[in-house]
DNA sequence: TTGTATGCGTTATCAA
DNA sequence: TTGATAACGCATACAA
């Protein structure tokens, strides 16, 4: 019953950054500079560089030598081990916040409440989604990446120092100013739904967004639309981007299309408002509303309604993401499946390939449309309308 | 700009189970059986331990000093302290997982995948989710708790023996049988919606899930509703539980009330499956639809309108818990809203309370009602069909 | 005020 | 095969 499947092959961990000459027997790449780096810089003792750091120093270090250590420590990037002072106090000031699996808007809230008291406090919290507490559990959607506007962190950056404790990260859907934080802990970086010529990263794992995209316009100029509005997410980042790029290329193949495009931020009601502006703006009114997520795809169902108007008859939405919201409005959204467990497999696969210095292949997962109520032939199309003397 | 203010209370850490005689400085009371412990037991040298438990001790142990040691690390439970060897071996075989806040069936299936291939390769994932990447967001809702049967988890407990990072846990909404296993580990344990009255938590907060639902049958009954179906969520926990037993008893003390109870998993699916049943059911109609939470409501919605017939108007509907879900369907769906945030905090209050050994008086969070499109007075509610001759 | 020394529990290197 | 022993980086009690 052991578990001793997983020894790590010998002599791994090579690459990157070059080690210094003689390295000690079991010694990571990992943080260099210690406090006794510090202490030297600032020509004090390893134990000033404690108290000073630990601000415990009130009489027993010079002002002058205290000054010294803080600038030396900021100086050479200084981030103290972890392990070495958890095991020396006994203590982490780390907590666990234990959530049931799958069930997570109100558990990424309870995280938050939790982890800005925590951070007041100097405490990290870990997020423990427990398989175990899910409920008999149905088929189970995937849902949507999001990232947007940087906004001052506020909870501390696990990377600042809590990195000694951490192999590698994977960073997924991340808003790209963000991903600079992550870098800076210079552990092994797999970027997940990011720009795969993004530098900072080790290894990029993406869905293939664009065809997903490329299917939806399918499916819909199929349909026979001409006339199509993409509300488009109000999110700088890599993956919305990549929709946008896509709609307009695909649709620039099909002749006859008319594409607009509106921002929309992500929710409900961003994206009601928006799809009402889309509707009842100047000129003949679009016939398709392709939304970058669910959430704005139900905004946009309610929005057409509230004009009067039907779904699909009048006007088609379709959504992205196909979240357990794609089949509880009615009618059900048309929406691309995006495939997040696999996505998540890969995503580890590939750290771990990295952390075993192998070589990766970086992924790109298919997906996959998913045509539902949603979605129809417009009142105008070809079949009906659009002959001549229609 | 250093944060101090977090200067741990001296002498803290006291309660609990009796410290040995003379305690050494900066000793935690945390796990105490070391690999020295181990090897006297087993009558071989430390190193030894350290071999057979790495499970390299191919050719340099004694296969029955080998046995010995599994024997008596077995007997005294003992667990390596990851911060000793993580300092040692600069590793720790733990990965982090950074994703956007709030947005998250997709990423709590992502954290699955790439768990389940992480725990295959013995290495630990922890939940980061960044404030950082999420979208200007909107006022944002609260969700669904969400426990269920045990079954085989498929990721190793950090409970096991990542417990050595850790201060403590705090649990949210988890099933019965799922805390056995954190208590397991001896570290303070927070309960969060759980059975005040459960003695494996060192201390548990709570949200006021009962005057929740007196809330929302007074709200039903005062629109003059009498035939109300409970629909209850097929799941073990205390959260449902004290559901299902406020509804009864808050109902029994309106005259003239009948009240039934059909169980329903967590879903929309089986939301509307049960609600045809109880739309469908032997004896007049149920006017209003109690559902546990607001996805199984969206489910029942959808069934009223499968059977021709409207909500509000024909029958009412109610969820629980507010999440976004119960904006984005239509009508609105009347529910309860949970103070997540506020939740979290108070956990975690009572969690640094527990840590610095103060006493602390579990809180009870109120919620709050909040009535929209999916109720309405029943089609024979007293203004109308109830009166004498109607 | 300062510096020195010790130990936290592991793993890994050596001699025996 | 085995048993000492030396770090890993930090915090702290103690001696200067």
């Amino acid at each position: 019953m052991t578990s001793n499947e997983a020894t790590t092959p010998p002599g791994a961990r090579t690459g990157s950054t070059g080690a210094a000459d003689a390295a000690p027997p079991g010694r990571p790449a990992a943080d260099r500079v210690t406090s006794r780096d510090v202490a030297r810089a600032a020509g004090v003792s390893q134990a000033a560089v404690s108290l000073v750091l630990g601000d415990k120093w009130r009489g027993r270090v010079s002002p002058g030598k205290a000054q010294a250590v803080r600038a030396a420590a900021r100086e050479l990037g200084y981030r103290p081990n972890l392990a070495a002072r958890s095991l020396r106090t006994g203590r982490t000031r780390t907590v666990l916040l234990v959530v049931p699996a799958l069930t997570t808007e109100f558990f990424a809230r309870v995280y938050t409440g939790a982890a800005r008291v925590a951070a007041d406090h100097g405490l990290g919290v870990v997020l423990y989604p427990s398989s175990e507490g899910i409920g008999p559990s149905h088929p189970a959607p995937a849902t949507t990446p999001g990232a947007g506007p940087v906004r001052p962190p506020s909870v501390p950056d696990p990377f600042d120092s809590a990195a000694a404790t951490l192999d590698g990260v994977i960073a997924s859907s991340m808003a790209a100013e963000a991903l600079t934080a992550l870098r800076a802990a210079d552990l092994p970086l797999v970027m997940l739904d990011s720009d795969p010529d993004d530098d900072r990263a080790t290894a990029t794992v993406n869905l293939d967004i664009a065809d997903g995209v490329r299917q939806l316009t399918g499916h819909l100029t199929a349909l026979g639309h001409r006339r199509i509005t993409h509300l488009a997410a109000d999110v700088r980042s890599w993956t919305f981007e990549v929709r946008a790029r896509a709609v307009s290329e695909a649709l620039s193949r099909v002749p006859g299309v008319r594409l607009r495009r509106l921002p929309a931020a992500l929710g409900v009601d961003a994206g009601l408002r928006a799809a009402h502006t889309a509707l009842t703006g100047p000129g003949p009114r679009p016939t398709a509303l392709l939304c970058d997520d669910d959430i704005i795809a139900a905004g946009a169902c309610k929005a057409v309604r509230r004009l009067g108007l039907r779904v699909p008859e009048d006007v088609s939405v379709t959504g992205f993401d196909d979240l357990a919201l794609a089949v509880a409005v009615e009618p059900e959204l048309t929406t691309v499946r995006l495939p997040a467990e696999d996505f998540g497999e890969a995503g580890m696969r590939a750290l771990m390939a990295a952390l075993d210095g192998r070589p990766d292949r970086a992924p790109t997962l298919p997906v996959e449309l998913v045509a539902r109520g949603s979605t129809a032939p417009p009142a105008d199309a070809p079949e009906n309308a659009a002959r001549p003397g229609g």
